[in-house]
Parts: structure tokens; C-alpha cells; sequence
DNA sequence: AAAGAAATATGATTTAAATCATATGAAATA
DNA sequence: TATTTCATATGATTTAAATCATATTTCTTT
């Protein structure tokens, strides 16, 4: 479904925000403990989220990663995805066929658009915010 | 969503029902110029669904695939996709947390199986017949 | 039986994704 | 200002997927 990358990414995200929920600062060491993830692929990844202003980073003794409170609220999955793997898993073709249903669908056109559009849809409206009260809650695991 | 080896899988599928369905035979060569897949590979491809009596091969001179028509109706998706990348899109986490959905699920759980039993339930009721009509219909393509 | 046309089997190569390693740069604190 | 702790930048390596190449086997036709 997605790359490693952008699993880790949203992995690293919600550890990132469960922790400056109860205003924790992390490092890359900790995250990369924290989603079981290798640590300097960790540290690439979050250079783009960095990049692209999903997550807050602040170097130097006592840095580390954040995502400011009001963020996390306004940060969805579809943002990540997009800053990872591109749009591609929303626009391309199921089937590699061409660039997608316009002209010259492939056979799964139709099919395909509506599983697309949910995933799109579910993308969306998931917010950082009620993940993070999940895991923060015991309820969902990153590891 | 598939890799490709699995998108090559089931556009050759289609085009071999789809001329299967007119009473003709295709060699490799046909396969690989009408879906635009490299022929080794398309080959290798072959190879499995053969083994997998999703496709029919016949060698020697006037040989190549086919799907008798009977099967045609019968064969979906599932089993083409399941052939070539096994189950771990139906089963697998979506963040690669776990083997999904247990007692230790991640916090997508509920949002995935969702759209993961959406996919299954279309790869489960989409034979190629269907398919195969709207490609020798024209309105879909394969290339 | 011989020749040709096809699939089959196997291995090598290429490419891209994932991972590892290391040097550099910035902030804090003493 | 020196040192430490952190992120940043960059490049090398590994791994797995995709692709390429070729020898072998099977079947058909003559
Ligand atoms: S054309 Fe293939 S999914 Fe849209
Ligand atoms: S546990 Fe992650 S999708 Fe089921």
C-alpha cells in the first residue's frame, strides 16, 4: 500500500505527536526506539517532514522533534503521505495502464476510483489528533 | 497497491481471456506487445499462473496460452493477485506494525480493515469476464 | 527422424528502495 | 569560548524487485 518510508514516516509522525501531546520533546534516537525503525533512515525521513513543515525540529542540547499542539490537530495522514510517497497512490493507475480514467481507462477503472476515493476520503479525515489519543490511551501500538 | 509483476499478471490474464474468448491462442510475444511488458519477464510471470491453472500453456509449433472459456467466468482477481503476491494485501498491517489487527493493532486498525475488505470484496467479485467484455468492447484498454 | 516453433528453467544484470555510516553544522551550557 | 548534544547533509552499501539473456525441453509438421 505504501513504502517502508511512509510507514515510518506516519509511524514517527504519530510517536511525535503522542509525545508533544504531554508536551515531550523527542530525539531521533527515541523515535527510532519508539516505532522500531533504523535510526539514520529514521533521520532522513524526518528531514522531509521537517521540510515540509510537519514536524518542528530543534537542534543543539535538549532538541529534538516536536509538533507544536495546534498541529496536531490540523495534520492528517493524507499530508504525510503526500510529503513521502507523492500523490501517486491517489492519481495513478491501478494497473499502470496510463494516467488514470480519463481517455483511456484500463479494465479496473471505475473499480479501482471508488477503493481510491475511500482511501483518499479516509486519508483526509484522519487527523493526528485521535491517533495519537489512541495510542496515548493504550488502545493502538506503533511497535 | 500491486507490484508489478502483479499488474503485468492480471493485464496479461485479461488479454488472454479476451482473445481465449474469440477462439484464439497467443504466444508470449503477442502478450508482451499487447499489455507493453518486457517479454522475459511476462514469460516468467507466465510461468506461475500456469502452475496455478489460472492460464493454459501449450508448446510447440501453433502453442502459446490460453483460458478455456469455462474459466473465464470463473477466474477473479483474487486468485490472480494471491498467485503472485499472496495474501499480505488482504492480511498484512498497513503500517507494518503487526500481523494486523489482533490484540496488538495500530493505530489505523480500524480505518484500513475497512478499505482493505473494500479491495477484497472487489478483487473477489470481479471475474474476468467482465473484463474481458469491456476490452473487446473498446472501452477499456490494456496498454 | 529432422527441423522449427513454441514454452520452461535458470541464472545474470540492472534498477530502485531500504539501510548504514560518517562528516558537518547549529544550539545550549558551563 | 570550548564542549557537548543534537539535527543535517551526503554518500556508500545492501537488499529486493524488475529486467535481460540463454540454454533446454516439448510438441508439431514435414
Ligand atoms: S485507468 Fe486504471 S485505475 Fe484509472
Ligand atoms: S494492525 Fe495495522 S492495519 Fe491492522
Amino acid at each position: 500500500m505504501f513504502s517502508k518510508t511512509c510507514e515510518y514516516a506516519i509511524r514517527a509522525s504519530i510517536f511525535i505527536a503522542a509525545q508533544s501531546y504531554q508536551d515531550k520533546r523527542v530525539t531521533i534516537k527515541d523515535i527510532a526506539e519508539n516505532i522500531d525503525s533504523p535510526k539514520s533512515f529514521t533521520a532522513k525521513i524526518l528531514q522531509i517532514l521537517a521540510k515540509k513543515e510537519i514536524v518542528h525540529s530543534i537542534k543543539g542540547i535538549g532538541g529534538g522533534f516536536e509538533i507544536p499542539k495546534e498541529n496536531i490537530k490540523r495534520i492528517n495522514l493524507a499530508q504525510i503521505v503526500i510529503a513521502i510517497d507523492g500523490d501517486s497512490i491517489f492519481k495513478s493507475c491501478g494497473l499502470s495502464v496510463n494516467h488514470c480514467c480519463d481517455q483511456h481507462p484500463c479494465p479496473l477503472n471505475k473499480k479501482f476510483k471508488s477503493i481510491r476515493n475511500d482511501l483518499a476520503k479516509m486519508l483526509d479525515s484522519t487527523c493526528l489528533e485521535e491517533l495519537v489519543l489512541d495510542v496515548n490511551s493504550g488502545e493502538s501500538f506503533l511497535i
